[in-house]
DNA sequence: TTTCATATGGTCAGGAAAGGTCAAAATAGC
DNA sequence: GCTATTTTGACCTTTCCTGACCATATGAAA
């Protein structure tokens, strides 16, 4: 595995661990990889660019530093709060506004969120009577949500 | 016989002792062989085609990689069988078993399959009478297949 | 207050390390 | 012998790594 992926593999877990920001100093970081400087420019630029979701902002002279924000919001906080948002019971067109939510925010893939939404149709549903069939729609969603939750 | 009836060999070996996902890189397997690079091309691109059964993805660069993934050559006939196969109630045991078989022919991604399997749990149905889980199972689970059936 | 030394970070171009393409030459199968 | 397959090499594209040089902030000295 390329240097910029261990590096870019770091900087991800640090975000992880702070809760979506990392503050570090360029040199510092550089020295630990022992690698050139400029080489934490070109990770940031081709990986953390605000196409992939972050923010940087830096300083330099004494006591400069590099900031990396994660700007979009977590895939995991907003899974948790979706979970929560189903409650007991959710009929067809709302569940299809929760995944259609999800897949905006690029928590569920395409396949993933069509799949889930085949799982809540009447079509899978038929065995259940029309009136609890809210309440299994939402025991299937909240446990693929979770499911997702957990793969992450 | 040819080198390319040998490299294809090495490959599928590989892909079989890697559980269908084997990563290599080009130059390191021209060296192998002892041919030219662009060799393994060829080998890629006769006989780990898409209709062979095969992704090949790849990165060029310092530190680039060929990988190898197996997928399954006949999915909708798999699927097929499979959904004819579910009946009208199935149990949790057997649904994973489903389940399973899919995604070791690489019918359904490994993603797919987990989030199939959230969606089939007790947890998921609690809702559902006991005594009816195994219906409702099988609507849900048909309901999945015949939509990844559709979206290949 | 101005100036200079030091400590950071930024930019850019070039070289290196992969993999990709394509067409011509060689070979194998009928 | 003819055709399809295989093999090869020249040239291309993408990604990564490095180093020289540039820009800015801080603080101490003049």
């Amino acid at each position: 595995m390329a240097m910029s992926d261990l590096i870019e593999k770091f900087l991800l877990q640090m975000l992880e661990e702070m809760g979506g920001v990392a503050e570090l100093q360029r040199g510092d970081l550089a020295e630990r990889f022992s690698c050139v400087p400029s080489q934490i420019n070109y990770v940031l630029t081709t990986r953390f660019s605000p196409e992939h979701g972050f923010l940087v902002e830096s300083r330099r002279g004494g006591g400069g530093y590099i900031r990396i924000t994660r700007v979009s919001p977590e895939p995991t906080a907003l899974l948790m709060h979706a979970i929560n948002a189903v409650g007991d019971a959710i009929d067809g067109p709302s569940a299809a506004a929760f995944l259609k939510n999800l897949l905006q925010a690029g928590v569920l893939s395409l396949g993933a969120a069509r799949l889930i939404g085949a799982a809540l149709g009447d079509a899978a549903l038929r065995a259940v009577p029309r009136e609890r069939r809210a309440a299994v729609r939402a025991g299937i969603l909240k446990q693929c949500l979770v499911h997702t939750y957990h793969s992450l």
